[in-house]
DNA sequence: CGGCGTCCTAAGCGCTTGCTCACCGTCAGG
DNA sequence: CCTGACGGTGAGCAAGCGCTTAGGACGCCG
């Protein structure tokens, strides 16, 4: 039972879960889900994981799937924001798409066991809660499919399939949650490097100094 | 066991899979894990899909887990197989480049149901079994590796990173499976034509009549 | 001190899970 | 006819599941 060691670090993960013993059990939930997958984990090992009875879970949360739902909402909302951040700032397209997929990568990448579940455990969401996330993620889609098409529009890109490549563009960069790998070689900050150069070829955008 | 009869499997779905029960079984399993995915899927499901009693299944398999197994090896299997097909063949790099994505994607997008489980369920295998089927993740990295690498050293290509663009060719083809929806508006053939171009731009291989 | 609200636990309920086992219909060979 | 292997079923077991409930420890206010 291990106790101070709250308030360190620079914008704690979940800081916006406000009960404390609350936060806890999404902590580990995260992590469990991403382990194991939502079916695979059972409400005592979450439990277990905070350090708390089986029954404690459900006085913070109605049931299992909200949980789920909760960490889902969380880490679109964020995943959002982050492209969002990037898409609506200043420069041209290239630099702005460039920029978008950098940090939306690499926020995969450090946040690859939320990720993992806020990507991969969508279906394990009942109906109303998936109708609410997938709604998040046409935003997402949007988002991406603007600056491609305001890149087409002036010339900086060359585009055959706007939809289709918005597609393998988000495609691309979710998909990072699942290969990711702390133990790896590559760093966040260079796969999101990586990335956006891939992407900037992707859609043919002339390249430039910088 | 078979001589000339293996390759009729592209015929019917898993011809090889020889007692005729067994094969219907295997096939309702594929349908559930696909749909909800492997924990949340009971015995007694695939049982029901295939018409038979929930002990059955355990006349043709010893565990709920050998069935993953078996999709799995034989999934995994024959997506080798087509990209081998295509990496192997004549032509230039980016031709066979082209070629391996046009088909791999394909092959995701055709079978997406089976794709699904080979590639999404594979943390649901157990140790032994999940090592074996990770080496033959490691050869189709090696076989698009190799052709990226024939086009950067004769001149075709351009790639910076060969190891990072390997990993994002693949990792955009298999996530595939995961958002290919049949009542979506694109085929396989119009997804395969589509990837295979970003990905000789991703390449930066020089724009070619087609 | 007692009364009360908050937060948590021990115990367990009702149900489902993966899997087993005693048994049975079918059919070929003698 | 019987025999026995094969491929199947109905019933059910032990374990584990999500979740509930009665009650205890603790702190705050009077």
């Amino acid at each position: 039972m291990s106790t101070a060691e709250q308030t360190e670090g620079d914008d704690l993960p979940w800081g916006e879960v406000t009960p404390d013993a609350a936060r806890r059990l999404l902590v580990a939930a995260v992590e469990a889900f991403a382990e194991r997958g939502y079916h695979a984990t059972t409400t005592r090992d979450i439990a277990g994981r905070a350090g708390m009875s089986p029954a404690a879970l459900y006085i913070h949360y109605k049931t299992k799937e909200e949980l789920l739902h909760r960490i889902s909402r969380i880490g679109h909302d964020k995943a959002l924001r982050v492209l969002r951040t990037a898409a609506d700032g200043p420069g041209s397209a290239a630099e702005r798409l460039a920029d978008a997929v950098r940090s939306f990568v690499r926020w995969h990448a450090d946040h690859h066991t939320t990720a993992r579940v806020v990507q991969y455990e969508l279906d394990a969401l009942g109906d109303e809660h998936r109708t609410e996330i997938v709604a998040l993620r046409r935003q997402s889609d949007a988002a991406v499919r603007d600056m491609i098409n305001d890149g087409v529009r002036n010339g900086e890109f060359d585009v055959p399939d706007v939809p289709g490549t918005t597609l393998a563009v988000l495609s691309l960069c979710i998909d990072v949650a699942r290969w990711f790998n702390v133990a790896g070689t590559r760093t966040p900050d260079e796969v999101g490097a990586l990335y956006a150069d891939l992407v900037l070829r992707m859609v043919g955008a002339r390249p430039q100094a910088s």
